[in-house]
Parts: structure tokens; C-alpha cells; sequence
RNA sequence: CGGGGAGUGGCGCAGCUUGGUAAGCGCGCCUGCUUUGGGAGCAGGAGGCCGCGGGUUCAAAUCCCGCCUCCCCGACCA
């Protein structure tokens, strides 16, 4: 289908909207692909569209190429499996509830993990139907406390899960490394620079699990990746390598230190003159276990920061809160900005990390206002409780792999796959009946791809300071044809782009009357299309223009030759 | 949910402190003429319950109260 500007329901934007921080969400609501409906959702206009459908296309096709089968779920749901599998409270205010007319309690499905399993278990009931692997494409929802970023993410979007159903174990790796393969071949096909790394299943319970990250600097997600071998995981998911235990040094004692005003690791460093990393940092928090809350002090490297959620998955089932104000003021023998290990309350127990480790020497609190201490060192003036790996990741730090130093990144999530094993199954008793008539409880894998958001991780990696620029298998178009000049350059043009048409390539042209040449290219920049074919002044003497628009490569041919180079360059021949 | 900021034609903004021809600018849009390889020029136009509700006042975009919405940072989180 041929797109021709002068009719094409599109305006483009000389500003950035004010609500717009990140680049993908700028330029994709200036060149009019998308425009805001409410805070986090979206509207898509044709552009937007169509470049939407071809991630979908992608999607789809490669999901198909494994033999997965496409369903489509309702987005309303019932709120009665989700009951059951505990995700109704569990999934807390990021589930986006409703009530109907007579009160009854639905939600808008942020993923499908019930309904696919019930709808397997409602036709399947023998050994001999399973694999199986489902998957839909549909418009997902997160109440999400605060939408940020545009596109990237947003309380609508639409997403493709899908699910496998397996035997056993061995069959589930099957259909994972089925899915890996599938997502590889997707993510090289939408042109995308990414990296598969390791992750932790979150919320949803499940074994193995790995994401695929797309690198950019507006990622919310945080990776570590090894020069020297292949390692790369997310911060989440890395587990420290615990360093060799010191031997017990020869440090002087303990000595108290005047240090006013100094309740924060900047005011120590910035009094000290020392850096952070010389320093312990001691967080309190209150951990609540079968009802009973106590305090407890976690140590790290005044370097670090504590990750919470490492925290609170080393210590569950025991909950974890941070110490505020109020409990400070309760305990006056906990000085806030001034704790200390060796100078704690006996009910107090001490958590630190393994760089904390025997025979270390530190700066630290001395339990008292303005006052802190050096020399205080582990296993001679503190006992460490246990040992928690919790603490934030620095780059340099080891590969736990080979011990090489690691480089931190942030990524976009653009897919996750992993074995969620068979905590849906139990939920709901999907079971197989084997060759000798026993039921087997089947085992199921969870796999998501973010097809809204990939449109907008895409334009996040390509795009320049005129705007966008979309790989092929994304892009609107193939090629942007644009007239300049008069009314017979908009003619050769509109025939040119016929013809190449014709050739199964797709084109936009840009045909408007009276628009000046400036502002089609700037138009034709900021919207994107991968190769841009200029029909105007050169017409004169049977020359037209070709412009790559990444690179920025132009060249001069004759007209008869352009059917055939656009073609050519496509690269889809009809 | 905590902190900060903002709601004025389709978009981006000024005006508000010091109430009273301040409803104003740029982009976009419409008409005519000129222009046509880098965001055109001239002339003439259309378009705004100034977020909503209440209050103060002779008079409110402007002052006061309440509410709603949106953005940023944090918390949270596929």
C-alpha cells in the first residue's frame, strides 16, 4: 500500500512535548507515531502503527516457527484464579482491579499464567497431547505506581506470552531452549543490539530464567557483564564471589574519633578526607519473622548501598522494613548516622558482607553522637551473625565466573524467558495421565516479550539529533521518496514510487503541494525510514538522489536506474 | 505513597508577585499572491469555559480554600 503524505493522517512536531524526557518518547509523539491518552497510555497513529505490527509480524512468525500456537485470551478476567494461585493479593496495587455493576471483583490481566494453564487443563489429559507451547499477543496491564518514560513504560502495553506445557523436566529445558532460539532470531531480525543475560525469576516464582537486554542509558535495568568470558547478569541476579578470608592483622586499637556533624558517609568522607570505600556503613532494619520483629544491623562498604531486594530474598520468609524515624526514637541507644558494630545493644544482631570480612579494619560509628571510630576491626572487635551477599554491585568488581573484572550497563527489558516449573500446575492440578494410567503433574515454562516496548527500545538505540532511525524489519517504509519542487516533480515522483511498488517494496512519498524542501527533509529525517530517495532538482538533467539515512550516504543516479537500486537495496525482490 | 514542579487556542510558552483594554508570542491551521534543495515571505483570517468547583471583590487567568490531572526525583516494579 502506497503512503502518500498529502492524505496521510499524520503531524509532525517541531517541539518536544513537555511530558517527554526520553528520546524514544519525543521523537516517537513528534514524527506522529503515538500520542498520550492519559499518564502511561498510548494512543497509535498510522506510522506507529504500522511499525507496531511489523514487531508483531516478527513476533509471530518466529513464535509459529517453533510450533507454538496462537490463542487469545480476554484482558477482563475473573478474579477467582487469580484467587486461587494468590496472585490477586500477592501481585499487591500493581494489579489493576475493577468492579461491575454488581460488585463483582475482575482485573485487567497484566500476564496470563492461570487462564493458559486452565484453559490446557480444561482440553488436555493425556500424555500423548503434550509438548504443548500457546502464546498470544495482547494489550496487558500494570497499575503502575508511577508510569515514567513514555512507551517504554506504560500501564497498557502489549505484550506476547507464551507458555509450554511439559512432561517432565527434560522437556521443559527442550521448550526453553526452543523459546532462546526463537527470541534470538527475533531480536536479530527487529535489528536490535542486545544481550541475553541472567536473571532472577521475581514475582513469579520459577527456576531458571534469563532476560534480553537491550543496552541503553535510559534502561531501567542494571547488567554486569565480563570482559574476559562470556558472563553477563543482571545485578539481581549476580552472586558475589565471597573473597579470602584475611588473616588477623596487626591493627592498632580501636580509637574514638570527634567527628561533628557527620551522620551521613558523604559529611564522614568529606570530614575524614577518607574514601567511602575505607568505611562501614550500617543500615537498620526491622526484620518480622512468624510475628515477632526484631532489629537487626546489615554492614557493607560505605561504598555500596544495600539491595534490599537481595535482602529480603536471603532473609525470607521474614519480612524486611527500613528503619525509619519513629523507631529511632524509640531505641535512643541506636544513634542514628553514628551505629556502630562493635558499640550495639545486645539484641541487636549483626549481618554483614562478605568483604567484611575477619581481620578487616574499618571506620565506622561509635554509637554516640558526632563520634566516630577507626581501627575497629572484624572477629576482634565485632562478630559478624552471618554472612549476606546484599551489597551493591561497583564495576571492577570479580566475574564469579573467572574472577575477571565486570562493567556495569543499564538495559531495557526486551524479553524474559524462564522455567517456572510447576507452581501453576499445582495451583490448579493440571495433570497427565501417563502410559500406565497415573497421572503426572505437568511442569511449565513462561516466556514475555514486550512488543510495544520494543518499538520504543528501538527508537531508544537508533536515533540521531533529527530524529529517528528504524531498522527495516521495523521501519514504516522501505523507502521515503521525496518531491521537491513542482507539481511535475511530484508527478515522476508518484510514479516512481508506483513502480517500485510494484517490486513489493514498501513506500512512503512524500507528494504534498507547496511544502518546501526544507521541511520534507526535515520531515523525512525525523520520521525515520531506513533509505530516503529525493526526486527534484536533478529531475533537470534525469538524476535522482539517494540517501542512506543512518549513514548519511548520498549518491546521484540516473532515474531508470532507481527502481532497480531501491530494489536491490530492500533486498525483497518480488 | 514521600518530596519538588506545572495546568493559559492543536503543540511549545509568556502574563499571575503589584486584581482593572494582557487574551499575548512562536509553531501549526485557513485564504490570496510570491517562493521551491534545508525548518519560506507578505497580507488577511479562524481558533481559548485561562484544569474543575467554591469564595473574596465594584471587578479574578491573577488573591484565598477545596478537588482533579500531568511531569520530575525517590520508594515500588517485568
Amino acid at each position: 500500500m502506497l503512503l502518500r503524505m498529502s492524505s496521510l493522517f499524520l503531524r509532525t512536531l517541531r517541539e518536544d512535548p513537555a511530558d517527554a524526557e526520553v528520546p524514544s518518547h519525543k521523537l516517537l509523539v513528534r514524527a506522529g507515531y503515538v500520542r498520550r491518552a492519559a499518564a502511561g497510555i498510548y494512543s497509535w497513529l498510522p506510522l506507529g502503527k504500522i511499525a507496531l505490527e511489523n514487531v508483531t509480524r516478527a513476533v509471530r512468525e518466529e513464535m509459529d516457527a517453533i510450533g507454538a500456537q496462537e490463542v487469545l485470551f480476554p484482558a477482563l478476567l475473573p478474579r477467582e484464579p487469580y484467587e486461587l494461585t494468590g496472585r490477586w493479593t500477592e501481585y499487591g496495587d500493581l494489579l489493576l482491579r475493577l468492579k461491575d455493576r454488581r460488585g463483582g471483583d475482575y482485573l485487567l490481566g497484566p500476564t496470563h499464567e492461570e487462564m493458559f494453564t486452565l484453559m490446557v487443563k480444561g482440553e488436555y489429559s493425556s500424555y500423548k497431547d503434550f509438548p504443548v507451547i500457546l502464546y498470544q499477543i495482547q494489550t496487558k496491564y500494570r497499575d503502575e505506581a508511577r508510569p515514567r518514560s513514555g512507551i517504554l513504560r506504560g500501564r497498557e502495553f502489549v505484550m506476547k506470552d507464551s507458555y509450554s506445557f511439559d512432561l517432565d523436566d527434560a522437556g521443559l529445558q527442550k521448550s526453553y531452549d526452543l523459546h532462546r532460539e526463537a527470541y534470538i532470531k527475533i531480536f536479530d531480525r527487529l535489528g536490535f543490539d542486545y544481550r541475553i543475560v541472567s536473571a532472577t525469576s521475581g514475582a513469579m516464582g520459577g527456576s531458571h530464567s534469563e532476560e534480553f537486554l537491550a543496552p541503553a542509558p535510559t534502561g531501567e535495568d542494571t547488567f554486569v557483564s565480563c570482559a574476559q568470558c562470556q558472563y553477563a547478569a543482571n545485578v539481581e541476579a549476580v552472586q558475589t564471589r565471597l573473597p579470602q578470608v584475611e588473616a588477623a592483622g596487626e591493627h592498632p586499637p580501636v580509637e574514638v574519633l570527634d567527628t561533628p556533624d557527620t551522620p551521613t558517609i558523604e559529611a564522614l568522607v568529606e570530614f575524614l578526607g577518607q574514601p567511602a570505600s575505607a568505611m562501614l556503613k550500617n543500615l537498620l532494619v526491622k526484620v518480622t519473622e512468624g510475628g515477632v520483629t526484631s532489629v537487626v544491623v546489615v554492614g557493607v562498604p560505605a561504598d555500596r548501598d544495600v539491595d534490599m531486594d537481595k535482602l529480603e530474598a536471603v532473609l525470607a520468609p521474614a519480612t524486611v522494613e527500613i528503619f525509619e524515624a519513629e523507631d529511632f526514637a524509640a531505641r535512643p541507644d541506636l544513634v542514628r548516622g553514628y551505629v556502630g558494630p562493635h558499640a550495639l545493644p545486645g539484641d541487636v544482631s549483626y549481618l554483614a558482607d562478605p568483604r567484611v570480612a575477619q581481620g578487616t579494619a574499618w571506620v565506622t560509628g561509635a554509637g554516640q553522637v558526632d563520634k566516630h571510630a577507626r581501627n575497629v576491626v572484624a572477629g576482634r572487635d565485632f562478630t559478624v551473625d552471618r554472612y549476606v551477599d546484599v551489597a551493591t554491585m561497583l564495576p571492577g568488581d570479580p566475574c564469579p565466573r573467572c574472577g575477571g573484572p565486570l562493567s556495569l550497563q543499564r538495559g531495557i527489558e526486551i524479553g524474559h524467558i524462564f522455567q517456572l516449573g510447576r507452581k501453576y500446575t499445582d495451583a490448579f492440578q493440571l495433570d497427565a495421565l501417563g502410559p500406565d494410567g497415573k497421572p503426572g503433574r505437568v511442569t511449565m515454562g513462561s516466556y514475555g516479550i514486550g512488543v510495544s516496548r520494543i518499538v520504543a527500545a528501538l527508537a531508544e538505540q537508533a536515533h540521531d539529533d533529527k530524529g529517528l532511525i528504524w531498522p527495516r524489519e521495523v521501519a514504516p517504509a522501505d523507502v521515503h521518496i521525496v518531491a521537491t519542487g513542482k507539481d511535475n516533480q511530484i508527478q515522476v515522483a508518484l510514479d516512481l514510487a508506483q513502480r517500485i511498488e510494484a517490486r513489493g517494496v514498501r513506500v512512503l512519498c512524500d507528494d504534498r503541494a507547496g511544502v518546501s524542501p526544507g521541511v520534507k527533509f526535515t520531515d523525512a529525517e525525523l520520521i525515520g525510514v531506513p533509505t530516503i530517495l529525493i526526486v527534484g532538482k536533478g529531475l533537470a538533467q534525469g538524476v535522482v538522489e539517494l540517501r542512506d539515512r543512518g549513514s548519511g550516504q548520498r549518491e546521484d543516479l540516473p532515474l531508470e536506474e532507481a527502481v532497480d537500486r531501491v530494489t536491490g537495496l530492500v533486498g525483497r525482490p518480488s
